[in-house]
DNA sequence: CACACTATGTGTCCCAGGTCGCAGACACGT
DNA sequence: ACGTGTCTGCGACCTGGGACACATAGTGTG
């Protein structure tokens, strides 16, 4: 890592005063599509494909690092090819909560594409992170106007806001526990499943605590009361998934 | 009201037996437009609109009837012609968060036009109420396909995106006063200026507790905090808000 | 005008979860 | 091997706000 070498010092992102995107111009043009596994060009010919490939050029970022950030307005759609991003917002007093944490293929700051600044939000890699990156320009010209992506655009936003919704009445009337198996549970939907069918979850219990809207201390004693129920095991910076069924009862207690 | 000699005595929707709609068919067919006035439609041709208008025939609710619940599966795209709509969710244990609280010109149902069932969602009328309704064969038809349409519904929703997150960071780390001033500072954007430039808020307590994820007890008492900062003034119902940016600062105080 | 219902004010008890503080455990670079 | 930083696990303490229980004041209805 950089930390100790590079002026990058202080590496919470949501300190007001964070340096972003040191100029690490990796310009990595290797020949391989960052398009074709992405949800939303899914309709879209081979041909046509391959020429937005040619104007997205692809860019690494190391863990930790801010892909984008208010102070730094999104002039881009981000299209994730390798490695994990999370997207947060922060508050004032510098407590951040997640919004989501992306898998390759995810497409992000997706929100300017309708009309939308990405307002709070702020987006960090958090493991070794390839990223490519499509102009504001050429959105416009040829996402915005194809009906075809349009839909899809609808589509996801739809199940983005469903999924808003579910965890906002989780936070608002739920207790922790149920949160966390709910949560749990909902990430192991967009999870690789491991050998013997057990979903692990590559998450700290700080970096699930982000997504929970808790503690990193409740969401750890949470955590091991789950684990003593024999719903998960756990290891350092990993969850296996043991018992879904039961975790999503869990999710379902009331208050 | 009916809730006296009707059989629709127990008008607490999120009670498990609910009676819906009873089939009060006023299929009032006045001549005017319901969808004149829509954000969606607004890029359509006077003619167009006539011919939606056409297959749209309106419908009274009366205050506290259901206008759709899960079990009614969502088979058209509502518009909100006169009155106030509450949509909200339920958990199992009976309790309910409101998502949103609609104004006439909304339209609503609409994540089945992007392939979304209304989830979990109830829609109520929180006071006499008229809804026109599209079916889902003419929303499929003429809606979807329409590139000037579909455009529209992605920046409605990438806007409902923000605002949800927006109330979920609040909901996860800020105080309740600091969530009620935000949330009458919001309310206060889509609303009716009274008289002298003051913002008036037609809840109840209890409505707008339904929208701060809190009880009834701990919104009166925060409202009565607020009351005796100078920030709102009271009434039986409603609530005349005084000092905006008062309230606006109040919402950023941390927790 | 009286009754019934709905909206608000308070007050008391109680607990999930936040805060603070530290300690052991694992991981990795030099 | 060793040190340093990241994860995880407690424990003690504190508090916002939920649960319950009433009291009172508007409102509308017959």
């Amino acid at each position: 890592m950089d930390v100790a070498s590079a002026p990058t010092g202080d590496r919470r992102p949501w300190s007001p005063d964070v340096r972003e995107v040191n100029p690490l111009q990796e310009t990595n043009s290797e020949p391989f599509s960052c398009l074709s596994e992405v949800y939303l060009f899914a309709d879209l010919s081979a041909d046509e494909i391959a020429a937005f490939d040619r104007m997205a050029p692809a860019r690494t970022f190391h863990n930790g690092e801010i892909v984008f950030s208010q102070s730094q307005p999104v002039t881009a759609l981000f299209i994730l090819k390798k490695g994990r991003v999370r997207i947060f917002r922060v508050t004032e007093d510098g407590k951040a909560l997640t919004m989501a944490i992306l898998e390759p293929g995810a497409v992000f700051g997706e929100m300017m594409l309708v009309g939308q600044r990405m307002y709070d939000n702020y987006a960090e890699a958090i493991e070794e992170t390839q990223i490519c990156q499509l102009s504001v320009q050429e959105v416009e010209r040829h996402i915005l106007s194809d009906p075809r992506i349009a839909i899809r655009v609808s589509r996801y936003l739809g199940e983005q806001v469903a999924r808003l919704e579910e965890r906002l009445t989780d936070l608002a009337l739920r207790p922790l526990i149920a949160r966390a198996s709910s949560t749990l549970v909902r990430l192991a939907g967009s999870q690789r499943v491991s050998r013997l069918g057990y979903v692990t979850i590559q998450l700290t219990h700080d970096q699930l605590s982000g997504l929970l809207g808790a503690t990193r201390e409740s969401t750890s004693k949470t955590m091991a009361d789950l684990a003593t129920r024999g719903l998960i095991r756990q290891a350092r910076g990993r969850i296996v998934l043991i018992d879904l069924d039961g975790l999503a009862t869990l999710s379902k207690r009331m208050g």
